[in-house]
This record gives structure tokens, C-alpha cells and sequence, in this order.
RNA sequence: UUCCUUGCAA
């Protein structure tokens, strides 16, 4: 099983889902073992980009097949609940589950706290922060970081600063994560003296800048029309050796447009080409 | 062997 299982998984993680599903048939056809670690795969890879009819079905089918869904099928779920504007719905499996004695572990709330944050309900999160504490189930750094987000894309960095305190308190080391969440509510503003400072604690931190990281920079810059610093943060990245993608290029192209400067937005767009980034 | 968090645009 194992061995199929890891396979699979390789097929769905290259959006190769239609192969994936397809050696679950034969095998089963075959009478080989599945178990539940296929059908979560399976199911994640519906979640991701399937209707939620479907999903629901084959969900049908692995109670009908004697799989007994756990806490990874759940969360799979919920994560797809939350993302499809279902989130009351989410909640109530939530309530359900811990009715029926289910152990609701770090990765359940994580999921419910990032879709309250996503839908600006960061107070409601912050309860089930609490709750989490209450019950003894450990925040992580992705329970924060998704609240440091939340808090981000309202300006309201001052609290955001107040949880990464929090979470040191708690021995959370804050990641590359909650440092472009910060950094991107600067960039939002345009506030560059503030992103400078973001990054040089980034690396005093010894946190590696990302693609994400040089992305949001870019748009930074590019929102208060410096195109040609936000070039050359391009740049850099492209001598780290780092792979940029449409993001990176893309603020530039539209600062330069804002600018009528469309002949050097086209100059741009063939370098992107040139690197083999693909356009959105 | 499976699930959760960050950037542009939409």
C-alpha cells in the first residue's frame, strides 16, 4: 500500500490527478489494498480543485468501501469547506467532531482560525486560539501566522507585532512566513523604510528570503512607482539564483503602463518570456 | 505514504 499510496500521491502533487485515479481503479479492480491514507490523498487532490458534488461522492464511497474517514479526512474537508465560503458549515463539523470525542488536533483549528482570518473574522479566530490553549492543543507557528495575516491585511500591524511577542513568549520562532506577512502589509502602504527595516530583521533572524518575500517587495515599490528599485530587487533575486514567476514581473509591468511606459513594459515582458516565466 | 499559514492580478 505504501508504495501505491507514494505513487499516487507523486501523480496528484503533478496535477496529475486523472492518472492517480486511475491506478486507484485498477488496483482496486485488482482487489489490492487501499486504506485510508489513498483515500485522503485522493480526496486532498478532489479538494483542491474539484466540485464539491464530487467530493462529497467519493467520500460516499470510501464510507461505502468500509474506510473509516479520520482526522486527516476531515481536515481535508474543512480545509475545502472553508475555502468555498462554507465556513459556518466547517464549524459545525468542528462541534461535531469534538461531540462524537474526536481529538481536534493543531491542524483542524488551524484550518477554522485561517478561514475565520481569510473572512476578516480575526476576533472570532483569536477565541479559538483561546479555546486551543484551554484544551491543550498546541498553537503552531501556523496558527499564528495565520493571525498575524489576518491582522496584516487590516494595517493593523500593531497587534500582529503583539502576537509574534506572544508566540516568543510561547518559544514559537516566528519563520519567513510571519516576516512577509509583515512585510506585506507595508508594501500595501508603500511604506519602504518599514519593509528595509522587515527584511533586515528577516536576515539578522537568520530567515532566508524567498520568492514571496522579493515578490512583495516588488509590488512595495511598484505601488508608490519606483519601478526601476523594484528592478533591481529583480534583479537580485535573479542572481540568488532564485526562480522569479508572474508575480515578480507582473507590478512592474503595471507600474510601467500606469507610467505610459508600455515600450518598456514590453522590453519586460520578453525578458519574463526569455526566463520561461509563464504569464497569467 | 496523506491534511493547515505568506506576495501581483482576477
Amino acid at each position: 500500500v505504501v508504495t501505491y499510496n507514494t505513487l499516487i500521491h507523486g501523480m496528484c502533487k503533478e496535477k496529475k490527478a486523472e492518472e492517480a485515479f486511475g491506478l486507484f481503479k485498477e488496483l482496486s479492480s485488482k482487489g489490492y489494498d487501499t486504506d485510508v491514507y489513498t483515500y485522503n490523498i485522493l480526496l486532498d487532490a478532489l479538494c483542491k480543485d474539484g466540485k464539491l458534488n464530487d467530493v462529497m461522492t467519493f467520500v460516499e464511497k470510501m464510507i461505502a468501501s468500509g474506510c473509516v474517514p479520520d482526522n486527516v479526512t476531515y481536515n481535508v474537508l474543512m480545509e475545502r469547506l472553508c475555502r468555498g465560503r462554507r465556513l459556518d458549515r466547517a464549524m459545525r463539523i468542528l462541534r461535531e467532531m469534538e461531540a462524537k470525542g474526536c481529538y481536534l488536533n493543531s491542524v483542524t483549528y488551524n484550518i477554522v482560525i485561517n478561514g475565520l482570518c481569510k473572512q476578516g473574522r480575526v476576533e472570532e479566530a483569536e477565541g479559538l486560539l483561546g479555546e486551543m490553549d484551554d484544551r491543550r492543543v498546541v498553537a503552531t507557528v501556523v496558527t499564528y501566522n495565520s493571525l498575524i495575516h489576518g491582522h496584516c491585511r487590516a494595517q493593523r500591524i500593531g497587534k500582529a507585532m503583539q502576537l509574534i511577542d506572544e508566540m516568543l513568549a510561547k518559544g514559537l520562532v516566528p519563520d519567513k512566513v510571519t516576516y512577509n506577512c509583515i512585510l506585506s502589509a507595508y508594501s500595501k502602504k508603500g511604506n519602504v523604510g518599514k519593509m528595509r527595516d522587515t527584511v533586515q530583521m528577516m536576515t539578522s533572524h537568520g530567515c532566508e528570503l524567498d520568492a514571496i518575500t522579493y515578490g512583495t517587495l516588488i509590488d512595495g515599490l511598484c505601488r508608490t512607482g519606483k519601478y526601476e528599485f523594484a528592478i533591481t530587487i529583480l534583479q537580485t533575486m535573479l542572481s540568488k539564483g532564485m526562480v522569479p514567476d508572474a508575480a515578480a514581473y507582473n507590478p512592474i509591468l503595471q507600474c510601467l503602463c500606469r507610467q505610459y511606459k508600455v515600450q518598456e513594459a514590453l522590453v519586460k515582458y520578453r525578458e519574463m518570456l526569455e526566463k520561461c516565466v509563464a504569464p497569467n
